[in-house]
Parts: C-alpha cells; structure tokens; sequence
RNA sequence: GGUCCCAUCGUCUAGUGGUCCAGGACGUCGGCCUCUCACGCCGAAAACACGGGUUCGAGUCCCGUUGGGAUCACCA
C-alpha cells in the first residue's frame, strides 16, 4: 500500500497537518508500505520556498520520514495539461467565460435563496457563435459534473457516506491563466503516484464525491479513503493561528521532545485501551485506522505538557545534555566555542530530570549549576540569608573546607554533624544553603546540588552568602 | 442557508447488547513521602445531550430533537 502526505506550503508546518502526516506515516509503516511527501504548491501567489523547507525541517525534526519526494505539483503541470485537454476533448469539460464578480453576484443570490451555492451552468452548452462573442476573454476551464444519481463514499472511519450528485458544482479545475486547481492535480497525482490510501482531514469529506466523480472521468481507480476528525482549539473551533502557538516550530524552541509531541498527537483520535505513553516503535505495532474515533478532538496543552515531562524522565541524561545543549547557548549560559564536559553535565541534567517539563526549564535550572555566580531571589535571601543562619554557614563553611571526598553520601555527614550539634531538623540548614549555592528556594537534594557544584565552588557560593548577610547587619 | 460529519467526566478517551450504580489519563481538590521544589504513591469530586422506538435487557442498534463542527473560491 502506498500513501501519502500532501500539505501546501502557504504557512508553517502546524499541528493539525503533522497529525495528518503522522497518521499516514503509522498506517505506511505499520503496512510496510511508502510514505510519500508531496508539496500542493499551486497557488503560486500563497506559497512559497521558505515555506516548503519549514515543512521538510519539521518532518526531519518529528522523525516523519518519507520514502519518495518531496515531489513538487509546480514541475508537473505538463501532466495536469495532458488530461485537462483530454477531459476537454471528449466533452468532459468545458470553458466558462463567467467573470468572477458575475460568479460572486450568483453565489449572494444562492445565498439569500437558500439554495446550495452552485455555478449557474450558463457556460455548460455555449455554442460557436456564443463562444466567438467571448473571444477577448480568458476563459476557466469547469469539469462537467452528472447532474443526476448519487456517488457513495466509502470511507475507513466514517462508514458508507452517501452525496446527491445534483449537489455537486462544477468545478473549475483550470484557472484562467492557465494553471490547474486542487482538485484535479490531487486526483491526477493521487493516481499517477499510484496511491491506495487517502488518509486526510474530514474537512475534504465533501470534496470527496467530486474527486471521485473526476476518478471516474479520466479512468482512473479511485483509492480507499480516511476522513480524520478535526483538531479543535479550546472553544472548539478548528485548530488555526488564532489559538497562539501551533507551529511545530514553535514547540520545538519551547522545549518540548519531538517523540512527546508524536506520542500526544497520535493518542488525539486513536487509543489502544488505556495506554497512554506510546514508544515510537510500539506506536507503529499497535496503530490501525480502525481505531480511529470519530469526533472531533480539542487539543490540550496541559495533557501535552504532562507527556513532555514524561519522556524528559525517560530520557538518558547523556541524551538530554545533546538535546539541551543548542538552549545553553542560545540563552548564553554557555559559550560555543567552550562546551562544559558531557560527563559532569549528564551528572547535573541527572538532578533535574523528574522537575523539568520542558528543555527550557531544564535549561533554566542548568544556570546555576554551570554559572560561576548566582544571583539571589530576592524573597530567598530576605528569608533565609540572615543573622539566624548566619552561625549555621560559617560552620558549614568551615566544615566543608576540610572535606575531601565532596561526594553527596560524605556531605551528608558533614551536613548532619552540624543540625546535630545545634539540635536542630535539616530544613534550619538546607534552606539557606540552597539560596546561597542556587539563589532560590527551589532545586534538587541539597547535598545532590553540592556535589555537582564542587567544592571550590561551593565554598566561594557559601562565603558569599555570609558577606552578603554580614553587609546587611553593618 | 444547502450538503455532509459528530455527540461518554472540564479535556483526551475505554466501552462493539447483559461482566457498567460506566474504566483509564490530563487537569482540579485532599493526603502520604520529604531538606525545598518536583517525581512517586493513596484518595475524592466529575460523564453516557434529550425524546421516542427495537429488545427479556441499550452507553452500545434505529428514528427524531437539540447542540457542536466542516464545507459550499479562478485556496488547498
């Protein structure tokens, strides 16, 4: 079986298409089928380069690989042409000379009526004496539509659908400056590429019987079609740029794990029982169409988030230090051309794992763990740099400065020694030596945090924290 | 407005005539764990849109109502 995903290159890859293209890719691979990438570039006034190498960008980025393609509908329209003539030679269809503000004026009027909004069919049957009085104009070419019985779609989710063919407009599948519509170029495509599955949003149901009816015409097989449900934004309309953020690349700079977003997108319309968390692998085992629901879904970012921060736990530190390194840098915690070492760094991502939802707040906690310095939340260092702990961290300080092995089980001792001595619960201690290594009240195990720090470190975090105390007293 | 699609907790969903006073997950609330924050664990509130059929029996089948969505371009 083949299939295939089709976007126009007039935006970015969003997420309603990557859904689109992530089920055809599980359908292909779980099928042992191809993949096939096509651009439905011809609206050459939307569509454009940048565009096109967003989407393959994103593709590459989801790990939706493709088989065949990307193949362009710009460098073929000679095939569209081929057919267009032959469908206008055997009658099929037909030149209409109606002007567009003439088209729009019918559709108003069909409108008010309550009629379905169909082309009048004035152009249908010119004859040669009407067609020479319009020598001047440039006509559109329409494909003649049977204006009797009906076209039955059967399709893989949403069952037998049935279309009255009187409902069917006759659609121009040429434009007057001679290029070819939607339309005719999926279906001519669709049948050249030798397609077997449309899988597609339920948006295009309706083109369906049209499509169809142009299989019919040029010869063709029609294929097995798949309407999707919808993806809807929170007040249920259907997913756009009105609802913020919905570009792929959008998720991807904030952070979130490309597997998350596949895992999330593909549980959107699908189940396989209760499972929620899905392995690439075992995504591709366990996907059918069958399963597929039939409503529409609203997308949840809470939900998403959720999952994000279920596979950055199930990811290998040593991992997540690759992933995150491009953050690092962008957000100038680190240099390019000065990298801090992969083994100490998969130590501290190590740390901070299980409290992290996104890269970015991953990135965000490595600050101070890789910065020199700190600065103190300025709540923290009111509430916990004061004459109260001050005898606490000279202590410690002067403790730690003896230990060699800064090794977290060791400063564990070093640590209980002195809440000992002072009779006092962990917490008395750990809190100011948390807003004096990190400058907040938030991070991993203390001694955790210490040891990642260092001991040269550590010292230099903690004297100043007792400066900075003793300069507030003075 | 015509046509088409859809309808289980706030959200994603399980459920394919009896095992459902409806299960799981996110979120919310409460608790446990605890050096903070998380993670984890335990628990709670929370749904079969409505009305008719069919059937011994309906969340599950049929019809209607209501509600939502999509589509009707010289866009794709």
């Amino acid at each position: 079986m083949r299939v295939r995903f089709a976007p126009s290159p007039t935006g970015h890859l969003h997420i309603g298409g990557v859904r689109t293209a992530l089920f055809n890719w599980l359908y292909a691979r779980h099928n042992n089928g191809a993949f096939v990438l096509r651009i439905e570039d011809t609206d050459k006034d939307r569509s454009t380069d940048e565009y096109i190498e967003a989407i393959i960008e994103g593709m590459k980025w989801l790990g939706l690989d493709w088989d065949e393609g990307p193949f362009r509908q710009t460098e073929r329209f000679d095939i569209y042409n081929k057919y267009i003539d032959k469908l206008l030679e055997e009658g099929k269809a037909y030149y209409c000379y109606c002007s567009p503000e003439e088209l729009e004026a019918g559709r108003k009027e069909a409108m008010k009526q309550g009629r379905a909004l169909k082309y009048s069919g004035k152009c249908r049957d010119l004859d040669a004496v009407q067609v020479e009085a319009t020598h001047d104009k440039k006509p559109v070419v329409r494909f003649r539509m049977p204006s009797e019985g009906q076209t039955v779609v059967n399709d893989l989710i949403k069952g037998e659908v049935v279309f009255d063919n009187a409902q069917l407009d006759d659609l121009i599948i040429m434009r007057s400056d001679k290029t070819p519509t939607y339309n005719l170029v999926v279906v001519v495509d669709d049948a050249d590429m030798n397609i077997t599955h449309v899988i597609r949003g339920d948006d295009h149901l309706n083109n369906t019987p049209k499509q169809m009816q142009l299989y019919a015409a040029i010869g063709y097989e029609v294929p097995k079609f798949a309407h999707l449900p919808m993806i809807l934004g929170p007040d249920r309309k259907r997913l756009s740029k009105r609802h913020g953020a919905m570009s792929v690349d959008a998720y991807k700079d904030m952070g979130y794990l490309p597997d998350a977003l596949i895992n999330y997108l593909a549980r959107l319309g699908w189940a396989y029982g209760d499972q929620e968390i899905f392995p690439r692998q075992e995504l591709t085992e366990k996907f059918s169409i069958e399963n597929v629901g039939t409503s529409a879904a609203v997308f949840n970012p809470e939900k998403l988030l959720w999952l994000n921060a279920q596979y950055i736990i199930n990811t290998p530190a040593g991992e997540l230090a690759e992933l995150v390194m491009p953050f690092l840098i962008k957000e100038k915690i680190v240099d390019k051309d000065q990298l801090p070492d992969k083994t100490w760094l998969s130590k501290a991502i190590a740390t901070l794992k299980e409290r992290s939802k996104t890269l970015i707040e991953l990135t965000n906690s490595l600050r101070y763990y890789i910065a020199e310095d700190v600065e103190y939340n300025e709540k923290a260092k009111a509430r916990f740099l004061n004459h109260k702990s001050l005898p606490l961290l000279v202590e410690l300080k002067d403790s730690l400065g003896t230990v060699s092995d800064f090794s977290a089980p060791e400063l564990e001792q070093v640590f209980k020694a002195v809440i000992d001595k002072h009779d006092i619960k962990l917490g008395k201690l750990a809190q100011p030596v948390r807003v004096a290594l990190t400058g907040g009240t938030e991070s991993p195990g203390i001694f955790e945090v210490l040891e990642v720090v260092g001991k040269e470190r550590t010292l230099k975090r903690l004297e100043k924290a007792i400066q900075t105390i003793n300069k507030a007293r003075s």
